[in-house]
DNA sequence: TTGTAGGCGTTATCAC
DNA sequence: GTGATAACGCCTACAA
């Protein structure tokens, strides 16, 4: 491990400085004169030295405090996900010197995040993790902590035109073709197709306008004559009656439904709805691997779900911040997750994955 | 960090002892008294001490040395991902004192397979990685290194019978019924279906037979009067005429054949086929993201492919084999990796995918 | 602008 | 059996 490995005080002994110069251009700290830099700099380069992480962790021995503004999962299951991979990094990475503060929020109520926001705001952290759902509210806080220098990575919503540092999350464009295309493998007769969106804040709309679009393109693609005909429905569980008068209105008056494709997670209300009308032969395609979608895909009323490994959204997110704040190492601006179709037969695997050893390579 | 984090000397302090004896307890190198054994354990258990592991690394301050057993991926091309999920795992972990060094056989040529064994038992390293696609052959090595008390990690063909610390792979038995879900899912209407092994050595057929069982377990439950007619067939490609020729008869022979499923990497060769036959309403569902059968799922002759991560379980391996030396953790007996279904949609993400880092998280 | 010394938590090698 | 003590590679004072 020495012998192989070359360290600073091999740089000093061949610059003729002391391994504290090479320390200093090593992390631009200045109070290096140009040319002991250069020098310095140049054998560096030669030597391609790496530093070792472990000692670098060590020997700062500052623990770093990391913020992570996420929504309350008691209010929607889906962010039961997130928090756990957050969770799960921070007791496997509490050892590199770093502690996790969570922010939590309701995420039907806007307020909410903008006093949960602030919160961790005067919280100055030294970095930054969140799921930026509600857009205009986000801007503020993207400038200040920009100014403050604070870096910041968001996930699972993609607003990175202010400096993030990072997004980790899903390609709702691709994830609708993924959907088409499932429809369509299943389904080689020409039918109709509903795309149901349900039960979302306008805030969340892009996700859904994206998928939808990804999902119609596809079907542009292998279905120029239009054979499919594909609807759409907005629907709202606020209202239980109107919820089921449309769907009842929309089921009737299309006899050759045969699919449905749920942009939301919340396909397991459509598979409730259809159960209890005893419409067996009509097919679901959503998103999300939360328990009651679960039920509904072993019984078989749900036939995929696709999923973008919330869990490991989050994880990965405290992850990539420890790398920037304590290995001081490169991040990708983009992260998408797979985007894993998931069936009856493969669920085991991607339900409660204790790990992600996948994502270890990166 | 250390605040709130207790150390060894923490430790020693309340026992009244030096880190030195601590330590011997720690790891049980014995030279302890019973008594102060006793009550350091006690401490330990109470103070529910975890250890640096950064520190234990830096202080150890060894290199293992890791030999990895793994077939020629210019004879099969199948072999390229684990061999490169070695090598980044052995550039991520590099920093922790590991070096791994690989012994590539044929995995055509049983002496080749032995020859590089004996090599790498020579070779004496500190844990050993290997892909025992010969069982025979590989009995009397897992038996010297259990005496010699190497461990070693099996992954992609498991053998675990014989004292293997863990293994990673592939859950045959569900894949087969994975493949056998999508090709219901995608012909609801009875029809023949075609399961096609080719071109494997008698070796890895428990694999294969796995699979078929699997597949042919789906049908049994979903299907219970046999509506479906599941007929098999072994090819082998050295022989191309007489490929062609079976394949050419069962079809002519089975006109409602729908589907063709295919156990093994090859189903490029199926696709071929059906492709110059221009049978393209015959479906193929298939094994493995190698670069022919990638061509076909982007054209189309090819459906789905099942995947079972191959760079990661390379990646994971050498990744269990560092916890285990360097850090000296527990790590799983078995480790499946997901299923993925893989189409042309969401192939972006798996193909060639830079990064495990969910594999972090475990 | 530069060098030195001490410390991070653990391991390993000595004496005692 | 036990306790100092010097590494491991890097970082951070502080001194020069």
């Amino acid at each position: 491990m020495n012998n192989r490995n070359i360290r600073i005080k091999d740089i000093a002994l061949k610059a003729e400085v002391s391994t504290g110069t090479v320390d200093r251009v090593l992390h631009n700290r200045g109070k290096v004169s140009e040319k002991v830099k250069e020098r310095i700099l140049q054998i560096i380069e030669e030597s391609n030295y790496e530093p070792n992480l472990m000692a670098r962790a060590l020997g700062a021995n500052k623990t770093y405090q990391i913020a992570a503004l996420i929504p309350d999962y008691t209010v929607d299951s889906y962010w039961k996900a997130p928090k756990s991979g957050i969770e799960k990094a921070e007791k496997d990475l509490r050892q590199y010197g770093i502690a996790v503060k969570q922010f939590v929020f309701n995420p039907y109520d806007v307020n909410s995040y903008i006093e949960k926001a602030s919160e961790l705001t005067t919280f100055e952290p030294d970095g930054i993790l969140l799921s930026p759902i509600f857009y205009r509210e986000t801007l503020p806080f993207f400038q200040k902590w920009s100014r403050d220098k604070i870096p910041f990575i968001v996930f699972n919503t993609q607003i990175t035109e202010f400096g993030a540092l990072s997004y980790i999350g899903q390609d709702s464009y691709q994830s609708g073709m993924l959907g088409a295309k499932l429809l369509h493998y299943g389904q080689p007769e020409p039918c109709s197709i509903l795309i149901a969106h349900i039960d979302e804040e306008i805030s969340n709309a892009a996700h859904l306008i994206k998928k939808e679009s990804g999902f119609r393109y596809y079907f542009a693609q292998v279905d120029p004559d239009n054979q499919y005909k594909i609807i759409r429905v907005e629907l709202n569980r606020a209202d239980p009656k109107a919820f089921s008068k449309k769907l009842d209105d929309l089921i009737d008056s299309t006899p050759d439904l045969k699919h449905i494709f749920v942009t939301t997670s919340k396909a397991y209300d459509i598979a409730d709805y259809l159960e209890k009308r005893n419409a067996t032969k009509i097919k679901i395609v959503g998103y999300d691997l939360i328990p009651k979608n679960l039920d509904y895909l072993n019984s078989g009323f749900i036939s995929f779900l696709i999923n973008q490994n919330p869990k490991g959204q989050g994880y990965f997110g405290i992850s990539l911040l420890v790398d920037f704040l304590v290995f001081k190492k490169n991040i990708p601006a983009l992260k998408f997750l797979p985007l894993d179709i998931v069936t009856k037969e493969n669920l085991n695997y991607y339900v409660d994955e204790e790990d992600f050893v996948g994502q270890l390579a990166d």
